[in-house]
Formats: structure tokens, sequence, C-alpha cells
RNA sequence: GGAUGGGUUCCCGAGUGGCCAAAGGGGGCAGACUGUAAAUCUGUUAGCGACGCUUUCGAAGGUUCGAAUCCUUCUCCAUCCA
């Protein structure tokens, strides 16, 4: 199976602009593509890791990748398919970020002996000439063209700022930039950055009377049509600090049933085949899948050791029991008046709840476990004492646990 | 710059002087049922020392016994005109 054929099966690719072209390039290795990645947060994001797991793909097939950290196009904000305009970043913010995703990437990628490039856009954007970019590169964009993307419909009814406009030539810049420098001669990016992309292969083409491709990758969508990755508190995120493994874990592990093949073909290196074979499974044997899936994720972004840890706190406290490696809270002699604690403070302390009103009416509806205990009363106390040695392992809701230790 | 319409709780969206911590829907959370899934049903969804108190309807002032609601100024957004 050539790599393009693997792309195609695993459905990672929603739109090229060259089939022959591209099928050629990268079954061959002989591409050297981008990926742009703007550094909106302090960290990447499953939607990331879908590029990034494409580039090892691609690299793996001698293929050679460019990550673009968007130093400079994050100073202005993407606007495709948004409803609302992005919050502008500080000049410290955004270095900061580029920072953090250097690190991450370095972590999948291999930027060895120049096997792989890291670069920043703001490197040639910054310095740009008002008036001399509108020269060089104003005449091959038609306002009418640009307004009609799709990238834009959303804002046409809510209403687009010309800074946000420019959005997509920045983009096609940077990519008519990486053209010139490295010989860069093909783009991937999320479906939502067709329109950026063809903005980039036209330029080249008009300017330079050259031929580039372009590629997206399906976007991660789950069965209701929405974006994955996302939780009520935010992304799932790639750095252990803002998404622990376990959290991690979690995330893959209640995938929906409808969700859980896509994910394995589009974010797993497991053989199709393999996972050909569990489309077959039905009902409760689906569980299996998603086990799969959360570990083989696990280890991918958090390695071995933590997607081991992760599955045997999950299945110990699933199957009632304890589990060593499960979040911990300790608390203080502070924490306690007269050597007791009530549960809501307990719940609260352990941020269980974010509230004690929520922690109350969590008591209250029948919600908290101590212990394999229900509590039925928020004013219940406890001693020190029980915290001590292996503390005490509290249960808000069925899958958010913490043991609680003293300090 | 001019005209018009608008900013309500996590989101959408009612509410035009007291009965408003604010209808309804969505989403979230919890319970039942299950497979750590989906669907369904039920409860709940500002905070707190909790049959009470405190903060909230773009911002700041004002009128009033009493304001999301009336007045003034400011601000932001959309549409049309320039």
């Amino acid at each position: 199976m050539t790599l393009y054929e693997e792309l195609v099966a695993r459905g990672l690719i929603a739109q090229v602009t060259d089939e022959e072209e591209i099928k050629e390039l990268i079954n061959e290795g002989k591409a050297t593509f981008y990926i742009g990645f703007d550094p909106t947060a302090d960290s990447l994001h499953v939607g990331h890791f879908m590029a990034l797991c494409l580039m090892k793909r691609l690299q793996m097939a001698g293929n050679k990748p460019i990550a673009l950290v968007g130093g400079g196009t994050g100073m202005i904000g993407d606007p495709s398919g948004r409803s609302d305009m992005r919050q502008m970043m500080t000049v410290e913010t955004i270095q900061y970020n580029c920072d953090r995703f250097r690190e991450q990437m370095s972590k999948f990628i291999d930027f060895s002996e120049g096997k792989a490039l890291l670069v920043n856009n703001a490197d040639w954007l910054m310095n740009l000439n008002y008036v001399e970019l509108l020269r060089e590169v104003g005449p091959h964009f038609s306002v009418n063209r640009m307004l009609t993307a799709e990238c834009y419909k959303q804002r046409m009814e809510k209403g687009l700022s010309f800074l946000e406009f420019n959005y997509m030539i920045m983009q096609s810049y940077d990519f008519l930039a990486l053209y010139e420098k490295y010989g860069c001669n093909m783009q991937f990016g999320g479906d939502d950055q067709w329109s950026n992309m063809l903005g980039g292969t036209e330029l080249i083409r008009r300017k330079l009377g050259k031929d580039a491709y372009a590629m997206t990758i399906t976007l991660l969508l789950n069965s209701e049509g929405k974006k994955m990755g996302k939780t009520q508190s935010g992304a799932v995120w790639l750095d252990p600090n803002k998404t622990t493994p376990f959290e991690f874990y979690q995330y893959w592990r209640n995938v929906a049933d409808s969700d859980v093949l896509k994910c394995l073909r589009m974010l797993t290196f497991l053989p199709i085949e393999q996972i050909n074979e569990m489309d077959q499974w039905e009902g409760s044997q689906l569980n299996q899948a998603k086990e799969i899936l959360a570990y083989e994720l696990t280890k991918l972004v958090h390695y071995e050791e933590e997607a081991i840890k992760a599955q045997e706190s999950a299945r110990a406290l699933f199957a009632g029991g304890n589990a060593e490696n499960m979040p911990t809270t300790e608390l203080t002699d502070a924490d306690f008046e007269n050597d007791k604690i009530d549960i809501v403070s307990v719940l609260v302390k352990a941020e269980l709840v974010p509230s004690r009103s929520e922690g109350r009416r969590a008591v209250e509806q029948g919600g908290v476990t101590v212990e394999g205990e229900k509590i039925s009363d928020f004013k219940q106390e406890f001693d020190k004492a029980v915290f001590e040695g292996g503390g005490m392992v509290v249960k808000r809701g069925k899958k958010n646990f913490r043991r609680i230790l003293m300090a």
C-alpha cells in the first residue's frame, strides 16, 4: 500500500489541488511540505496532533516537513470558520506560545540533521513594508474572489475586520516565502484552511509561474458534527500540566461508539488491517476498541509508561477497586477545624466541584461517594485521621475521582 | 460622518417599573437504565455561614419607596446611506 493509499484508507484526506501530482510527490518522498500552527495557546492540542501525525507519516516516507509556527500570522488571527474575532495577543504571549510549540513538536518530529525544519513566519512577516507588500502581492489577489471564500462565510454575517481579512494574504505570502527559501512545494492543513492554502498556490503560480500543491486533512469531527478534542472545560491539551495523562486517556476511553473507528484510523499508527477487523465489532465489544484507542494515543503523546499507568488506574477505578495512580489532592492542617473537615470543603479542595454550592447540590443529588459509601448529608464531617496513610477516595459522579491525603 | 436596530445568565432567546436570580430551548452536571457508549426519563444549573443574605441583564451616573425595564452620557456590534 502506498503512502497516499494509506492516507485515503484512513480517511485523512479531505481536498487536494492535483491528485496525480501529489500522489507521485509524496509516495516517492519528493515533497517538501509545510504545516502551519498558530500560537493561540501555550500548548498544542488534539487538532494539532493530527497534523503532527501526518507530518510523521510523510517524514517516514522520505518527505521533508517544515513546521511553521505563526509568530507573525498570530499577530493577525485567522478568521476561518469563526463567528467572532479572536482576542488580539501581545507579542510576548505569542513568543511564549511559539516556544512551547517548539518543545512539544520536537517530541514527535525528528528535527535532527535537517530531516525537518522548524521556522517562524515572524522572521519574514514582521519586517514587511506595507507599500512594498501591496505592490508585490496586492495585484495578485482579487477582493471579489476573496470575499466568496468559504472561510469568510460565517463572518460575512457578523462582520469581518480588515485586519483579519488580511490573514489569507499573510498565509499565502508564507507559502511563497517558503517556496523561494526552501523549495517548499506543498502545504497541508486542516480543511478549514483550504481557501487560505489556495491563496498560496495561486500566488506562487502568478508570481513565479510555478506549480505548488495543497492538501487538506479531514477535520476530526464527532458524529454530531462538532470538533473533537474539546471538553466543557476547554481543549484536550498535549501538555501533561494542562491535561493530565489520566484525563487524556479518559477522554478517548469515553468517545462515542460511532467515533471510535474513525479515531483509530485517523489518529493511531496501528496497521489499517487491524483497525478494519475492529470494524466488525459490535455492542459492548466496542468498549475494547475504546480502550485500545485510549492506550495508543496516550502512548503516543505521553509515552508508554504513562499510558500503562493511566490504563491501570482506569481499570481499577471502574472495576470498583482502588487504584495507585489516581489524581490526588493533599490537605494541610489549615484545612481542618477542630481536626474535622466537611464533605463540601473536601470536594472543593479536590477541585471535584467549582463552588461550594455545586458541591452541596452534588451531595443532595446523590452524586458523591466516599470510599464506596454514598454521602447523603452535605454537612457530614470527617476526622483528620481518615486521611492519614493511604488517604480516602472521593468520587463525584461516575467518572470524577480523587484521592485525598494528608500533606 | 448620518439613519435605524441592537448588547439579558455558559450559548441562543423571552422579559418594557414591584409577582425577576430573570420564561423557553440548547449545552453542562447529577440520578435511573447501561457497556466508563448512545437514546430515553427525572432532577439540577450565580454565589454564600441557605426557608435568609450578597452580586448579576454592555459601562457610569440619575429618577423612584422600588430599575433588566424610565432618563442622561459613554461604549461596543449589525444594517443601510455617504
